[in-house]
DNA sequence: TGTACATCAGTGAACGCGCGTTCACTGATGTAC
DNA sequence: TGTACATCAGTGAACGCGCGTTCACTGATGTAC
């Protein structure tokens, strides 16, 4: 067995990383295999050793960032998952609909970057997505419910969940296809006020 | 001159209505010229004495909703956005947030269906998009103003205006890229939930 | 009224490029002796 | 400890297909006489 038995998975990893920026910042078509792998220090040729097809690969991107990216954001946000709070929902909130989120192409969310790309994809890479989506609503149902002076109904509370994650995801894709950056501040700006609203029980 | 004056005019029509049509179910890349071409009743070559290239027709067909399709949809929601009065942001979030528009993949709005092809599109497509969220916001921001019992300030109702588009566009955007159709539903009415509560001034 | 003509919308073959994928190979590395 | 060997991650040329775009042409139509 030539090379240890993690290089290739760390190749593996180092090409899912790139591919993950790459989508980001070009969306899945405009993005070649050449490009990911040259990317990645690599030759095109020998991607069919890591992935089947270039699909696999987007399925992987996706989920890769709840584990990988993802994970580091919100460690940097203050939010815990494991050990849910009333606070997170904020946290959370201010962390995804911030100025800074919308500036950082390489690091967002890719339910963000991807959204049309995946209404047209494989099955595969729509479950990916969704799971993502999943992930965050359960966050915001599960601060929400934690929150000792809620009196508001299980429905009730994952409807408000529901509202906040499609505020979050909605405002920042609406935000980040506007060409005017004057307007799509203002619409980042205004989804956090309404997002933060609904989370205060208005 | 032969054909009469209105021929070409004509068939331009044509050709960007079958094409806003085929990029609204299949986004931009997925349709190629000869997609149009041959679903407008032509053969491909005669595209380029229309247009300039594809993505001219692109901008185009962004455009066309606003007096097009669009106009018809405002119609049947009985909005008439000459005569502003407070019902109709209601009309809209009830009309833009309905069952109907979730499935109506053919006649939905561009800014659902093409949000991430956009974001990388040129300047002129770009616009075109901007116009539509304009007009959208514009229409809120009236109706919320010609409230005779709204006490809020011109910046709190542009504020709320917005996020009722980013909650409109954004919920179906999110809710048309589930693959679960379950989910999906619930995203929408949620977002619909959210959108009322914040038309009523809550 | 009828005919010859000019125009140009529409045709369809061809071009050229880019990209996903394949494949024969190379050479770095871990193992056996 | 050193050397021969087997493995397989990585290389890079080549293939094949699809699509945007071009272009020489055709033929339907309105106009001039």
């Amino acid at each position: 067995m030539p090379y240890s038995a993690k290089h290739k998975q760390k190749t593996r990893l180092k090409i899912i990383e790139t591919a993950r920026i790459l989508f980001n910042r070009h969306g899945f078509d405009s993005v070649t295999i050449e490009m990911i792998m040259s990317a990645s220090g690599l030759t095109h040729g020998g991607f069919y050793n890591h992935f089947k097809n270039k699909e696999a690969l987007h399925s992987e991107a996706i989920s890769s960032f709840l584990m990988g990216r993802g994970l580091k954001w919100r460690t940097e946000a203050g939010i815990d998952s494991r050990s849910p709070d009333p606070e997170m929902a904020r946290q959370m909130v201010n962390s995804y609909l911030s100025t800074k989120h919308l500036g950082d192409l390489d690091g967002q969310c890719p339910m963000i970057a991807l959204s049309s790309d995946i209404a047209r994809a494989s099955n595969t890479v729509q479950s990916s997505y969704q799971e993502l989506l999943e992930a965050m609503v359960w966050l915001f149902e599960t601060s929400i419910k934690s929150s000792p002076n809620s009196e508001a109904n299980p429905t009730e509370i994952r409807s408000k969940a529901l509202s906040l994650a499609a505020l979050c995801v909605g405002g920042m894709i609406l935000a980040r296809t506007l060409p005017n950056s004057k307007l799509a501040e203002e619409v980042r700006a205004a989804s956090h006020l309404s997002a933060m609203e609904i989370t205060s029980n208005c």
